[in-house]
DNA sequence: TCTTTTTGTTTAGTATATTATACAATTATA
DNA sequence: TATAATTGTATAATATACTAAACAAAAAGA
């Protein structure tokens, strides 16, 4: 996932380009500095909020066209050594693959539940939706009073507003693919 | 409307306030200062793109709901004297209601067309779309071969992507409302 | 009550966003 | 070709975003 001002910088290029605009020509639309609009094509400056909205208004598009992902993007996670987060005395590891995302409202992570670990959730906010996939070992969680079990290749999704807990009552490791969805407000 | 800084005030805040956040505890999770938060809420400053991003990202709310308007806002546009745009030699007036706004994608003006006065549009780009309806006056508006004459109460919507002609044949005034629309790319 | 902690606010220092101007490189025009 | 106009680029000066720290005001605990 690119860094939004490289994305800013990006779209406006493209935009620029496909109206045939001279960098003076969107200057004088937008009321943006030519040089601005060159640095922030060029990606070397983080624009002020204002200075993004100028340009959206001046050239009649959407904020959010200016800031979107380039749909070709490619995000490659390396797999790492160190968890994000531990839980349960090192018994739960955490490991970070997609940070929230607020284009798409989603994140995504590993958990790596050892031999006996468990995870107790608080509930998180109204209309946030959770979706377990196992990738292997045996899975038990509990929502409210029902415990489900799960096994590798099975998954299960919840919305996450009641809290819930992991476990794993194995000798064996148990690895999940976690995506959380949150909702816009 | 409301500049950008103070809508990302008032939402910032208010998504704190409805959180029981204090500006330490947001501090922590966005990595942004508790005075730049304190700065931005009370809209004295103009944030950078990325320190939007990093209050999203870190409160799991979307860019968009961060600058989105209250819903509750209320613009109130006065009657100006002068036009923002004079046409054909001062016989097409253009009066600027709302500015685009990147928002809701949409621009809102009114024409006066003098006695004989006439207005010709180039085409705009892909997708435009263009609602007229006419306030008081005889209209007639030329698209592509056709010319269609409208009376006051009468409205026409179109796809600006095509070049199109205004004109007032009669000796009275024709007064239009014009709500024009672009696409999103 | 007094102390401690937690809250929002201010301030001074710094990093940097933004502009205006000048420059270089390219394209148009004669 | 020479000249002019138009393009993107660089730079120096200024305005301001951002942080860290100190401060004040309110709430909580004793």
């Amino acid at each position: 996932m690119n860094a939004i001002h490289l994305r800013i910088g990006h779209n406006l290029q493209r935009v620029r380009k496909q109206r045939q605009l001279s960098l003076d020509k969107v200057a004088d639309l937008t009321g943006v500095s030519k040089g601005m609009l060159h640095q922030i094509e060029r990606g070397d400056t983080q624009p002020t909020v204002t200075t993004v909205w100028k340009i959206a208004t001046g050239l009649n598009i959407s904020f959010s066209s200016l800031i979107k992902e380039d749909e070709s993007a490619i995000s490659i996670v390396k797999r790492k050594d160190a968890p994000d987060i531990t839980e349960d005395n090192g018994n739960c590891l955490v490991y970070l693959l997609f940070p929230f995302n607020p284009q798409t409202q989603i994140e995504m992570f590993t958990i790596v539940l050892k031999p006996k670990g468990s995870y107790v959730s608080t509930p998180h906010n109204e209309g946030v939706q959770e979706y377990i996939t196992v990738i292997s070992g045996e899975f038990k969680i509990s929502i409210r009073d029902d415990t489900y079990t799960l096994l590798a290749g099975e998954a299960i999704r919840f919305t996450g507003n009641v809290s819930h807990k992991y476990r794993n009552e194995t000798d064996e490791n148990v690895i999940l693919q976690v995506v959380m969805h949150y909702p816009e407000a």
